[in-house]
DNA sequence: CGATAGCCTTGACGCAGATCAATCCGATGC
DNA sequence: GCATCGGATTGATCTGCGTCAAGGCTATCG
């Protein structure tokens, strides 16, 4: 057994770049025997589109990490009325430590590789190996964040408004992740139908599809197929999405 | 200096209820002076109904929690649509450890009482003394619950189910604080305007109070002065609000 | 090749909630 | 007493989005 000492290094134990454990890199605090007890409760599972991850109220024995492909969580009302509430893109978390069961529909809506733990081995982690809890705190305070901003979008904004931010709001998570900008014009592919866009943003499929062709028609996005999008001016985007935050491409 | 050990005791060293500290009555694990050097950082500020507390952008240079009264947060948008997105009543935390300025409005509604602690030591203690993170993670993960349930609301719930909701919401948390429910019959004093109601609910205050207006008429409410609510029935409000979640009334 | 299925688009129409405007009620001050 | 003011109510009208319905595009399968 060793310590790791001293400075920040280059360096992940954990080869899955999108777990909460990825922290580690900047730790120097932890010993890695805990680690290697998480590891050992570690496995992948994959899921192909459409297919249910777990139901509202379901038990849900694990935790984890996406790590690629899209899912959602969406709470839906007794006469059917759904409302997503989550969209887990690569490297965010889904699980709450310390709940048996879980409390949204989890749907994997593209093919979807997960990293798992299960739940209870995890929680012994996170009491003992405290930056993995403070790890756990920014993603959910980031989470918490981008809540908000969803309610904004849910409470106050146009439909057209809710159109630019999403595809505004997916360009920009998609660009994080494999930087691909090129001065204004930016291109994204919609990883999600109309109908789920629908139940992103608390609109009927067929407003989402109205909007889109709108957006086309003013020239604010191109459209290649149905879901290949090219954005020739990100500001412009921006600016049909009323958003105050600042406009920049990448936050 | 001396180590508290062993079983959860009926002991909270901080006197202030609402802290995230207060979870340190059933720690066994935190040294005392730990605690001692956040005590001194603490103070209380009062506001006055109306007085908002910062402006978003601005320096926040404090976290805290709501002792009495009722605060919001509330995000802008350039036109002036006002979206509420927290609702902090009392033992509820504002402010996010690690952040610089203030990402919202935050607004007194009603004369207030606040138990502050600096940003830089709680930062310090929060990552000294484990339980304080992980208290505030399980506050932050119920934050976004409730957050999750409140964007069902904006989304798909009509103006009657959402009107419904807030008084079942308010109704609820008042209750928790000061058991008072006697079968059924329950008694809420709204402690928002019917503006910061819409603000809240995603709607225009006309039709708050149209809609309040039209319970009462229906008999799911009745209605003494503006703000005194008598419900006859809770399961019929609930009923009302459209709620799937678990219809009791202590959750 | 045609048939089926999933997803998307477009049109016609209706309604819930927004907007604009007038009035009311209770509290506070002179 | 009356005037003022903030909050709440109620009415009349307008409109953005939902609803219902028809049809198109592409991929897959026999």
């Amino acid at each position: 057994m060793q310590k790791t000492t001293a400075a920040p290094a280059k360096f992940t134990h954990v080869q899955c770049g999108s777990c909460p454990i990825r922290h580690r890199a900047v730790c120097a605090r932890c010993d890695t025997d805990e680690l290697e007890r998480l590891e050992e409760t570690k496995y992948y599972r994959s899921f192909e589109a459409g297919q249910t991850i777990v139901w509202s109220g379901d038990r849900m024995d694990f935790v984890g990490s996406v790590v690629s492909g899209i899912a959602t969580l969406t709470q839906t009302m007794e006469d059917g009325r759904r409302q997503m509430v989550g969209l887990l893109l690569p490297s965010d978390f889904v699980g709450r430590p310390g709940r048996e069961t879980a409390a949204y529909d989890v749907v994997a809506t593209t093919d979807l590789v997960m990293c798992c733990f299960r739940k209870k081995p995890f929680e012994t982690i996170m009491l003992d190996t405290p930056h993995v809890g403070q790890r756990l705190l920014e993603m959910t305070l980031d989470e918490l964040d981008a809540a908000r901003e969803w309610m904004l979008l849910l409470g106050r904004k146009t439909a057209r408004e809710k159109i630019a931010s999403l595809i505004a709001i997916i360009a920009r998570r998609d660009a994080s992740l494999k930087l691909q900008s090129s001065e204004g014009r930016v291109v994204v592919d919609l990883p999600l139908t109309r109908e789920a866009m629908s139940e992103y943003l608390g609109l009927t499929l067929e407003t989402v599809s109205r909007q889109i062709s709108a957006l086309k028609r003013d020239g604010v996005i191109q459209i290649e197929g149905k879901r290949h999008i090219i954005i020739p001016d990100f500001d412009l985007l921006i600016e049909e999405a009323g958003d105050d935050s600042d406009g920049g491409f990448l936050v």
